[in-house]
DNA sequence: ATAAATCTGAACTGACGAGTTCAAATCAGG
DNA sequence: CCTGATTTGAACTCGTCAGTTCAGATTTAT
């Protein structure tokens, strides 16, 4: 008699439509805003328009719900990563400008809520799924480093970048950027204000660039 | 009839001891291994070797047995943390040298067990207890690199580094540190190979100290 | 229009775990 | 050795939530 519940609801086209997308956006938002077990699949299925035995018609139960909705989310990030590194081509004009333009995007998608989710669920998860860290961390992390590695091997080649592994320089201009961000942000619980974004942008280039410049002719 | 139940129980002195301990170090070990959800207080109570209405006696309630645990826990950490920084002085012989052990030192805290525990449970609990993060960071992250910002200054007014930001420049050291770990790790859930953090170490240094040696007498 | 597939809401089962209760056992101190 | 505090085990309450069932509505395709 007292039902007030559910006002939120989103009417969602009704019968046959891409429900499973609409599914499993709402389930990454779900985990995402209340972490894998204090998420319950009602809620999902609200998020998602849709009623609760639709879910599990698309998706079996809600391990599987997570693993997809967080393997979706980790191939976007990937594909936003690489095509930033892609932007890393021998420079024009100046290197530190175009490294900085680099390093810019790239904290900027690490730092928004799609990465930030998406790692802070799989950090928490590690222990229930340990295969699961292997899919994302090979592509939100491995990929992108590889492929800026190879960028970067092409710089040294050019003697834009001393001759050094390439592998490394990639490691080390990530951690450069990664880690500050990390920890200002409080693993990600705060919101990084751009300035100060721009601020580890700019020490991690020109701390990059220190090291990994072309020596001047010695002897 | 057919109760098995309960084989790994250790009798623990009985009586009025340091029960409180005992549990405090039991639940940080169970929320280790199980993350906050999957622990039950019951499995806490007999890790500890106590009754269940103990713990509840000693701790109100299962948050503030996880709060106690995850604080005592970082207050440790922190303090092995501080114990190595304080190695960090004038150096008597090589600079390189000094800072790859204290590198090494540093490397191994961050990846034993109790530190990969205490960062999995605080990143996993980001949501629900945002303050706690907040005490945790303060004493595993801010409190270490002040630390050790202020044995940079030093060495920048003594010459052995070039003159910059000691709180930059300790940023940017850990950072160099901890972000090739953490990947390698795949985020603590992998145990990193003491070759690798060797290398990763001395990596570190030398991309360090060719980013902050002193500039070689300009003009 | 009609048949097959899909969706819906609501109610249901079954498991699991937090926190409590209580009477009996155990301890510590005077 | 007596008294009061603490511990213990076991059973219990209570809420939550995954996953299921089903009869009826809706959709899509032919």
């Amino acid at each position: 008699m007292t039902d007030v519940v559910a006002s939120t609801r989103r009417p969602a086209p009704r019968g046959r439509i891409d429900k499973r997308k609409a599914i499993l956006d709402a389930a990454f938002a779900v985990f995402a805003r209340r972490g894998y077990d204090q998420a319950c699949v009602q809620e999902i299925a609200e998020e998602a328009g849709v009623a609760k035995p639709t879910v599990y018609n698309h998706l079996s139960d809600k391990e599987n719900l997570f693993r997809h909705a967080v393997e979706t989310a980790a191939e976007a990030v990937m594909a936003d990563n690489l095509a930033v590194v892609e932007l890393v081509r021998e420079p024009s004009g100046d290197l530190r400008a175009l490294l900085e333009d680099v390093a810019d995007r790239m904290l900027r998608i690490c730092c928004d809520e799609r990465s930030r989710a998406l790692r802070r669920l799989t950090y928490a998860q590690l222990v229930r799924f340990p295969d699961l860290i292997e899919v994302v961390h090979r592509r939100t992390s491995t990929r992108v480093a590889e492929a800026l590695a190879d960028r970067l091997a092409r710089l040294c080649l050019s003697g834009h970048l001393r001759p050094c592994d390439p592998a490394q320089a990639a490691e080390q201009f990530l951690a450069l950027l990664t880690a500050p961000v990390e920890a200002r942000s409080r693993l990600g619980g705060r919101e990084v204000p751009p300035a100060e974004i721009d601020a580890v942008a700019s020490a991690a280039v020109d701390t990059f660039l220190r090291a990994y410049r072309p020596e001047p002719a010695t002897s």
